[in-house]
DNA sequence: TTGTACGCGTTATCAG
DNA sequence: CTGATAACGCGTACAA
């Protein structure tokens, strides 16, 4: 493949006024600067981003490791991610942890290697020791979605505890009073606050917080489904479940249709995050939204200012309740016409 | 940070030997073995694969560019992709080109600057004149998905023509004979190609081929529900509309709940391409389904033989009709309980 | 405005 | 088995 070398002979300069050209590092008369240039084109130059970075220090790419990137949450995150990025001339290098910390370290440990210029971390339950050398390491980082407990690392988040607070006063006013909860890991900073934030809830509707009703799952479809069976086992079952993230709610909703219940005659069902097919599920699920777009923009701009070398602030963003009809809410029978499709 | 020299001063050795053990790539003494690798633990050395990169002239990266990150499809197909490339020591760097050809071609621009050791595409409907190079320059490059026409270019992808034919049967078996297609972009070959099996499948059927019935969309929701609406607008509007895939089955279903109408009663739906939700809309989607992990794993190894300097044969896999309740089906009125849970 | 020459961190070659 | 050293392709002082 041609290099600066071959450009720089085909134009009769030096390869010093190519890489001038090619960076308009320096000034070039207009002369060259066209020679150089047909001189690219005709061999078909690609700059070799290897030997830049070498040479440079940096490679304009951030990695972002996630937790699983067959979860619709996610899935938006990354795109905003990416479009943020991609604006700012930065690529992304995305790696999927699957939600297992062995995975997410092999990711950061490609990642660092690769000497990405920043790095988004989706943290995984566990702290892992790879994760506080990097750390300590003083690698620009910022955690997204998810904070880890002792660990000095700026994040950006959405915080749900006033959207489940009305979802807990929604449902309370709908007349419920056995509303069950599936968690998340409760390592994890999301499935901590959520759990709070739920029995928190629950005691200011007035209700009694009943452990049998905490289930905590993994964030993956199966669990939830587990986690919804053992809730239906009870003695007495929950009049509402309300699943900790849009994969569990996928799995409970399964269960729940296994056994032939009606929904939300037998059992409701709410969830934390919000996806697209939420409304067109029968009946349409009421759910807890989370400013995605917003999240993956903040999370871009957060990182390139710790790459920047500048301080950086936490952001904690809101997140909304979206009442649908998968609790028992009185309403039109037929859909209401939320579109999915983007313009 | 660090580097081998680091490393071989403490050690008390060169850096060849540092080198040597890293990549045990020559035979080393077990004692300057466990000196360097306490040395390397000692620094914290985190190897630099730009240099090394660099020298080798071989990243152990293979680049992904996908049609669009937001549709399941491609997420799937992403996630089997890394799975496989992973197994084999290869990073995975996706770009998502949103189904646009400018941005397609950044990613293809960006990846092989980034030196890829190769290039698993999924072509937009376009050819553009990048893609034309890439193809002539001889670079390890794979379709996936969709192959483009007059490009000698080893594919990997799903013929649903059976599957097709299958479905229409199915629906002509149920008694309905005025059947709708919404397509992809006729430039793209899973556009056309689904669109001649299905009025190849009709004629089999003995069922007429009425020119109203063949909507073009472009894979995106939005159009899936316009194709809808002009459908449903039509003097005789359409028994049954089979979307050309998921996002615009997901469309469509907006259009017809936004009107009120019921499935199947007053117009049934199908889609290509299967998704997890779909069983929990109501009524489930009678769907087409792709081998996506399938796919995903012979595109990953077919572009490792390129890499490898070996030819590669087309792999064509086939599709299945995944019979729910959208089209009218007799059937229990229960939930067929298949489990979106993985285990 | 342009050219020469060095070095980024590795691996590979060639002597020892 | 080990060490010294030349590349890899590029950016950038420094000199002209």
């Amino acid at each position: 493949m041609a290099g600066v070398k071959d450009v720089a002979r085909l134009a009769g300069v030096s390869v010093a006024t190519v890489s001038r050209v090619l960076n308009d590092s320096a000034p070039v008369t207009e002369a060259t600067r066209v020679r150089v240039l047909a001189a690219v084109d005709e061999l078909g130059y690609r700059p070799n981003a290897v030997a830049r970075s070498l040479r440079t220090d940096t490679t304009r790419t951030i990695g972002l490791v996630i937790g699983d990137i067959l979860n619709p949450f996610f899935t938006e995150l990354a795109r905003a991610i990416e479009d943020e990025a991609r604006a700012s001339g930065y690529s992304v290098v995305i790696g999927n942890a699957d939600e297992r910390p062995e995975r997410q370290d092999h990711y950061v440990r490609t990642l660092l290697e690769q000497r990405v210029d920043g790095l988004l971390l989706c943290p995984t339950a566990q702290i892992t020791p790879l994760v506080r050398d990097v750390v300590s390491g003083g690698a620009p980082l910022v955690f997204l979605d998810r904070t880890l407990p002792g660990l000095d690392v700026p994040t950006v988040r959405a915080d749900g505890t006033a959207a489940i607070g009305a979802l807990v006063s929604h449902l309370a006013g709908l007349g419920h009073r056995r509303i069950a909860f599936v968690s998340g890991p409760a390592l994890l900073s999301t499935g901590r606050e959520r759990t709070a934030a739920f029995t928190a809830a629950l005691r200011t509707a007035g209700l009694p917080v009943r452990p049998e009703y905490l289930e905590a799952g993994d964030f993956q479809a199966a669990s939830g489904r587990a986690a919804a069976a053992r809730l239906l086992d009870l003695p007495e079952p929950p009049e509402v479940i309300v699943a900790g993230d849009n994969l569990m709610t996928l799995g409970a909703l399964d269960e729940i249709r296994a056994r032939g219940l009606a929904v939300p005659g037998d059992v409701g069902i709410a969830s934390y995050d919000d996806v697209p097919w939420f409304t067109h599920v029968d009946p349409p699920v009421t759910a807890i939204g989370q400013p995605v777009q917003e999240l993956g923009r903040r999370a871009v701009r957060a990182l390139l200012e710790r790459i920047g070398g500048r301080p950086v602030e936490p952001v904690v963003l809101d997140a909304r309740l979206v009442v649908r009809r998968s609790c028992g809410e009185p309403g039109a029978q037929g859909n209401e016409s939320e579109g999915s499709g983007r313009p």
